[in-house]
DNA sequence: ATAGCTTGGTGACTTAGTTACAGACATTAC
DNA sequence: GTAATGTCTGTAACTAAGTCACCAAGCTAT
């Protein structure tokens, strides 16, 4: 197997919208992927940016979240393999800036398509409108959820819940600290310290430096509504 | 000038992006545009309505929103003439559900197109593909500036700028309710109440039932940050 | 006029966000 | 090893926002 099989090899198994694609635009792909690692930290678009290219995801995580003034950040969405940056699409569509900020979480490896191609393919290829138009849709489902969350949902019933969904199974730890999870929730560190003392006091988890022990997952399933 | 065409008369002064279409399309869209009246106060849509078509306003605005279970409300955008309710089209190309309240603000009459056929002109025209994309974008971008509203702006900047956008020109007193102000912002009417008292007693307005007079806009305004 | 609805006001209380520290632990420098 | 520095957590005191309960004025329909 070839240096370039094996590329496509990779992409085409994540992106599985590759498979039903006309030849033509599948080999117009593959001759326009370029390949790039991104290691986890690193910054890929920022507030205000001009869009000028896409990047789809093959590997790893990206948060794509808002800052304050105060320092204080809250997470719109996160996207994974399979998925892009649809933020930087909407804003090469329509010409704007970047609204946000995007960080690569987890060691990522993404195909980057400029913004013209872009544009092309989605007059061109039905198959790439659906994809396109379909990750939007989904981001626009993704945020009017943040906003129901933030709006109306109680801080410990969103902690609560983010405790369950982070916790990885068969194993009862979360390794985070509290300042990344009031970053996650868009509130301050003071206040999720103070959330994780009451569960703690109340025997649902136990804390220690780094790390949150969860003793009633039952009980805490409750406290999320 | 007969009836037809004054229909299309109307339909091109409130829709700027047809007078650049290809006759095929204008052809079509004419053709298949079918005017509907929709009064104040009309629900266009349910969360969770499978959406089957796409309304296009030529007059009027509708409003689109989120509720709690505690019957607060928060609107997320609003959108008037020259613009569709994108949430429809955006669940019509994605096949999910609306996940949202729309309702008739003011009188509207609009274009009603079957999800279809808004299909079909996605895949077949440019120039409707372009006016939707770009729809969707800015919805986007709305919705994040509401999150970016509710969780980073204190509620007397936001409920002072609500005041000033809210005024019409040559005219210092606004009509509305608390409990209008408070389903704008998502917060309960007695925080409005609260914080217009709090503005009366330092003499920058002055309020009476079902209405609001602005004394001091100049320090309205170093109120919004 | 009076019954019922809408609108606004208010106090008491809970929850959330802010400010300002301090102490515990971890890492690196020496 | 110890000291210096940085990260993580705890906590108190205060302000801002949301909730609950209730009342009083104004408006509307009969």
């Amino acid at each position: 197997m070839t240096q370039i099989e094996q590329k496509i090899d990779t992409i085409i198994a994540r992106l599985p919208f590759l498979k039903e694609a006309p030849a033509e635009f599948f080999k117009e792909f593959v001759t326009q992927a370029r390949l790039q690692k991104i290691p986890a930290g690193t910054t890929v678009f920022w507030e205000g940016d001009a869009c000028h290219s896409l990047a789809l995801l093959l590997s790893g995580t990206v948060r794509v979240f808002k800052t304050g003034e105060n320092g204080r950040e809250i997470t719109l969405y996160r996207f994974g393999a399979g998925e892009g940056c649809i933020l930087t699409a909407s804003c090469i569509m329509q010409g704007g800036d970047f609204p946000a900020i995007a960080e690569v979480e987890r060691d990522a490896e993404a195909v980057i398509i400029p913004a013209s191609i872009l544009k092309n393919w989605v007059h061109r290829y039905e198959i790439w409108r659906e994809f396109v138009l379909g990750l939007l849709a989904q981001r626009l489902s993704n945020v009017i959820a943040t906003v129901e969350e933030i709006a109306f949902r109680r801080m410990d019933a969103r902690l609560a819940e983010w405790l369950q969904t982070n916790q990885s199974k068969g194993n009862s730890t979360i390794r985070v600290t509290h300042h990344k999870i009031a970053e996650e929730l868009g509130t301050a560190r003071e206040v999720v310290s103070r959330l994780l003392k009451d569960f703690e006091t109340k025997g649902l988890i136990r804390l220690a430096r780094g790390e949150i022990e969860i003793h009633l997952p039952a009980q805490l399933k409750q406290k999320m509504k």
